[in-house]
DNA sequence: TATATTTCATATGTTTTAGATATGTCATGG
DNA sequence: CCATGACATATCTAAAACATATGAAATATA
């Protein structure tokens, strides 16, 4: 039994009419004849009940009638829905992103976006370590991630340049530099005294080595007093008054207690990058349709 | 797009390798290989990733597989329901019967025993005058009818004859040949000088015009003082006095207020006949096994 | 490193089968 | 009673499924 036979079956028993059914199929009334004979053959049932003025369903075939319209609906129903998913119009995509990315308001604009483009594909989200991220997307766990250090060079992940941002620098309300409301640039080399707070290299190094790269230039090795697992610990350690440290400038959106944000005033430009990283085979359709859709966002300043 | 090729895929996706999978349908690599790849060009979509060591679902294969499994079970459901209904042991039949067939306890029994054979076969009842069920049955409104007349000879239609029972006298209990507690058999030429209550013979000639040639035969002309459209409305006439009837036997098992049954003493029997008429042609096969289980259980004293 | 092995793809031939053409049969309607 | 309409049958053609033989790429093995 072939999907051929139900639709030359539902066209027969519709018209009622074998040489009709036959136009409206396109081929001629002798093979169509022949294909429900088969049918019946096969199912050892009489299907239609030949009349001199043409053919009538039986109790039989009206039974096979409804589940034939049923299995052919359902069956154009299943390609359209593979042709979809294969399109990236429909499917599953799993996003990961460090801690900080969300801060920046490209990455929520971008999945809002995505979102309302492709209703039908489900999003989740994940939050994670760079290292974490990358073995997730490496496993299939995920399909892309913001983050923002360099990737470990590498077998089978792509990673695309999404935006670069200013650092600022995160100082407890009571420190010298903050007192009052002075809002005035801070040279890095003003820090060069001071307690350093930084996300844990491990899980990120990019931000860490380029704030430590910094000091360098500006002449001096932080002290760091302490590593915080994740970017919001790192300011709430700020907040606490253990340290100051520097982040990307998006980040003020997180306004804390007892925090404040200076802009940072440095020969070389210190930035903290946003970047996109996902397999660089092996993706579904929806994952290069999402990538895309980030990748032109960046370039359109989206 | 054919039924062979969903299972085709179905078989690579499970085996997640080509050559076992073509073991396994009985063909050879290669072709099972073109029709794969058919499928990809037709949905202009990849199903699988070829790895080195074998085959692995797309996204978009995933998608498939899920509602290939369904589709063909579905089929395979709906072909055997197909069948089913061709034997006669799934579907629907409607049977009628005349007012007073439901009384012999072999109607009912013929019913049940129908229904626990075939479960699957739902069943309607319908009550009518012969006249009314002979119409239905050629118009398909109904597939069998039990019924007490022979039918006006005829155009598609088939009786066969179930079962005969006696009749007895339905006698009003103040009539001078029931008071008491008698139960002699009465002479249907005692009745001569009574009012007849007949069942009217338009609805069904049968019963009438055997009761009015055996009073013949008996040397008298009844006077039909009334005729009834029902057989129950017969008796409920009788035991209001107006009148005696003859009816079949089983009707004894209508225990009304006011009426007594007698039997009937008659050189010649006088006998109802109980007859299932049925379409001679074009009946679904749930009605040829209801046909047959009827007349079997005829032959049988069942 | 070279070779054997595994596995899918490609090329080409064969067989099956769907479909086309021509004709037959049967019932109906004028 | 013949013409018409409809499905069935017979035979042929063409398309497509399948088989056989071989190639190509990657991996495992010597």
């Amino acid at each position: 039994m072939e999907l051929r036979h139900l639709r030359y079956f539902v066209a027969v028993a519709e018209e009622g009419h074998v040489t009709r059914a036959a136009e409206r199929l396109g081929i001629q009334q002798p093979p169509l004849s022949q294909q429900i004979r088969a049918m019946e053959d096969e199912l050892d049932v009489q299907l239609f009940r030949r009349k001199p003025r043409g053919v009538e369903l039986t109790d039989a075939g009206r039974a096979l009638l409804a589940d034939a319209r049923r299995i052919l609906g359902d069956v154009d129903q299943a390609l359209s829905r593979t042709r979809r998913t294969g399109r990236g119009e429909e499917g599953r995509i799993a996003v990961g992103f460090t801690s900080s990315a969300p801060f920046h308001p490209f990455v929520p604009r971008v999945l809002r976006n995505f979102r309302e483009d492709f209703p039908q594909v489900a999003m989740t989200l994940d939050e994670g370590g760079t290292a974490d991220l990358v073995a997730a997307i490496r496993s299939e766990q995920i399909d892309a991630a913001f983050i923002r250090s360099p990737v470990p060079e590498g077998e089978n992940i792509a990673t695309y340049d999404i935006l670069e941002e200013p650092m600022c620098v995160a100082l407890p309300k009571s420190h010298r530099l903050a007192r009052g409301a002075k809002t005035k640039p801070v040279a890095l080399g003003d820090l060069a005294g001071d307690s350093f707070i930084l996300y844990r290299r491990a899980s990120g190094p990019g931000l860490y080595d380029g704030i430590v790269g910094a000091c360098h230039d500006s002449g001096f090795n932080p002290r760091i007093e302490q590593e915080a697992p994740r970017i919001v610990a790192t300011l709430n350690l700020v907040a606490s008054g253990l340290g100051v440290t520097l982040v990307p400038e998006s980040l003020q959106a997180m306004r804390l207690e007892g925090i404040r944000y200076l802009p940072l005033a440095t020969r070389r430009k210190l930035v903290a990058p946003l970047r996109l990283a996902c397999r660089s085979v092996d993706h579904s359709a929806a994952a290069r349709r999402f990538v895309a859709a980030a990748r032109k966002a960046a370039r359109t300043g989206g």
